[in-house]
DNA sequence: TATACACTGAACTATATGGTTCAGTATGGA
DNA sequence: TCCATACTGAACCATATAGTTCAGTGTATA
């Protein structure tokens, strides 16, 4: 039996998981950005924006520091490390995968019966 | 404004944010599975496990193909590529971040006040 | 001091996820 | 032919997500 329990790239491969969140991560790739700036350039309440940034947060992709009345969230500093291991790890798995097999799966598509099937 | 759409990315993050997913692309890299045996390897009902592998399929990341009354899991072809492109690109923009700010940052991290409030 | 600004939290909505059970359908083998 | 196997689909449950509104709290500033 294989047993996985939950892990970090739970978190942050979910944090990923939204076009929006990506957005963000581009956005302060370009600076620094406080909430409202945020929301602004995504068209969006304060309250949303906050919780995709709580959301990069947990899954520590994002910083946030609250000055004065102004929360300021820039790149997290763990970054993106583990999320690189992992991909590289496993598209390393899928290409061995096809170098071995490239021929085998072309000859079973021929014989191939319902394939795609719901 | 910054509007961004969803795209295939969405999909496959998502579809890593499991972990029994995850495990599931770990094991297929060791060779083929029926639904079955995955189900007995991670102790979960078939139809538990078939929603696992449909979501994966969705994504792109496994393909299957039904012959006779086995449906047989394989990994995708299409692999890993647009999220290690993505992932690449943006933990390069990390790093930059920290190269031009590491100093600046720091300097923030001593005057600051609330920092890691809710 | 009064007002505006930036955020925070609670509550609500609609939809998705991760899992189950149960009742099928289709296939392979004795 | 009969039975077991392998999957499929519908229905259900609990929880999470993505978003909203509304009613605050705390901070700058005129």
């Amino acid at each position: 039996m294989v047993q996985y329990g939950s892990s970090p790239l739970d978190l942050s491969f979910a944090a990923l998981s939204d076009a929006t969140r990506r957005g963000i991560i581009d956005q302060l790739g370009r600076g620094d950005e406080s909430i409202t700036s945020l929301a602004d350039k995504f068209q969006m309440t304060l309250t949303g924006m906050k919780k995709h940034v709580q959301v990069l947060e947990r899954a520590g992709l994002v910083v946030t520091q609250k000055v004065g009345r102004v929360r300021t969230c820039r790149l997290g500093k763990r970054g993106l490390k583990a999320e690189a291991a992992w991909i590289e790890a496993h598209r390393k798995l899928f290409e061995a995968r096809f170098e071995a097999l490239d021929d085998i799966i072309s000859e079973m598509k021929q014989e191939g019966s319902d394939d795609s099937a719901s």
